[in-house]
DNA sequence: AATATTGCCAACCGCCGAGAT
DNA sequence: CATCTCGGCGGTTGGCAATAT
């Protein structure tokens, strides 16, 4: 019953990969592919795991990955992506040609949550509200919107007096109001600020607030937790709706715009084309 | 110069869903 | 339908390099 057994495990090399197995590997798969990565290792005649093999190839020796330090693009999108789906490297990594799951979760694990925590945007603490994913994420979806209205003033400055709201990680949902009022005025083809102002951004923001602030409060054991489970499951059920919103609406998670960022160049953004944005 | 500490990243581990038998 | 492996994923770790003391 079932397939035949992966493979031996007995006496199979572990660690590090040599040249030469790189090679072995490199050169095998150029010739036939990968096909079945169970018979891969017998056939290159190579002493290891098919799984260890994908991993070398998938990782670090397929011709089209991009080596070398992240981009400013490439950091504002992982952030804003790990924002909207959290840990779900593959799906972060399917929209930066080039970039493995594994170079991007590194990367946020070295990098980019150091950057976070300094500006006091870290995940938040364990507690009762951990696996909310509205609860979650708030935080990165912050930071996205600061960027929005910081372009927005941008924008609004080579017409009308820029109204900037770069106030810090501080700000408030006021703070979004006002650029949520420029965004009217300036009409500009940023798809954050599209969806940050419609009814599903609208509906997700107060979904969520409440959330964050139950957050801070001590949860003595013993309290009925049913109101609030009520909220979270709501603003799980809000945070899905802005999921399924970005991905349908906005083609977010298929690669429609080839290298996927929520905020186009400034050049682009300057030319105003909404077509290109949907 | 020697040692300790910190940062980085390649690779491993364990889990899970899909599919084969 | 049950059992089993494969392939893929996210979390974690070990070793090396860089930096600090």
């Amino acid at each position: 019953m079932g397939r035949a057994p992966c493979c031996d495990r007995k006496g199979l090399k572990k660690g590090p990969w040599t040249p030469e197995e790189d090679k072995q590997l490199v050169d095998f798969i150029q010739a036939n592919g990968h096909g079945s990565w169970r018979l891969l290792p017998k056939l290159a005649e190579l002493n290891r795991c098919g799984k260890s093999c994908r991993l070398r190839w998938t990782n670090y020796l397929r011709p089209d990955i991009k080596r070398g330090p992240f981009t400013a693009e490439e950091q504002k999108s992982i952030v804003q992506l790990h924002g909207i789906v959290g840990n779900k490297w593959s799906m972060i990594a399917a929209q930066l040609p080039g970039r493995t799951d594994n170079e991007i979760k590194n990367y946020w694990n070295t990098h980019l949550k150091k950057q976070l925590r300094r500006m006091g945007l870290d995940e938040p603490p364990p507690g009762p509200t951990a696996g909310c994913p509205a609860a979650r994420h708030m935080a990165q979806w912050e930071t996205a919107r600061l960027e929005a209205e910081a372009r927005l003033s941008l924008l609004s400055s080579s017409g009308a007096a820029a109204t900037a709201t770069t106030s810090g990680s501080a700000s408030s949902s006021s703070t979004a109001a006002a650029g949520a009022a420029v965004a009217e005025r300036a009409k500009p083809a940023d798809v954050f600020l599209r969806l940050w102002n419609s009814d599903i951004g609208s509906s997700f923001r107060k979904a969520a607030a409440p959330v964050s602030v139950k957050e801070e409060e001590a949860v003595v054991p013993g309290d009925d937790s049913s109101a609030a489970s009520n909220e979270m499951d709501a603003a799980a059920a809000e945070y899905q709706m802005f999921l399924d919103f970005a991905g349908e609406e906005l083609g977010l998670f298929h690669g429609r715009h080839g290298g996927f960022s929520l905020f186009p160049p400034l050049d682009v953004l300057a030319e105003a084309s909404l077509d290109t944005a949907f």
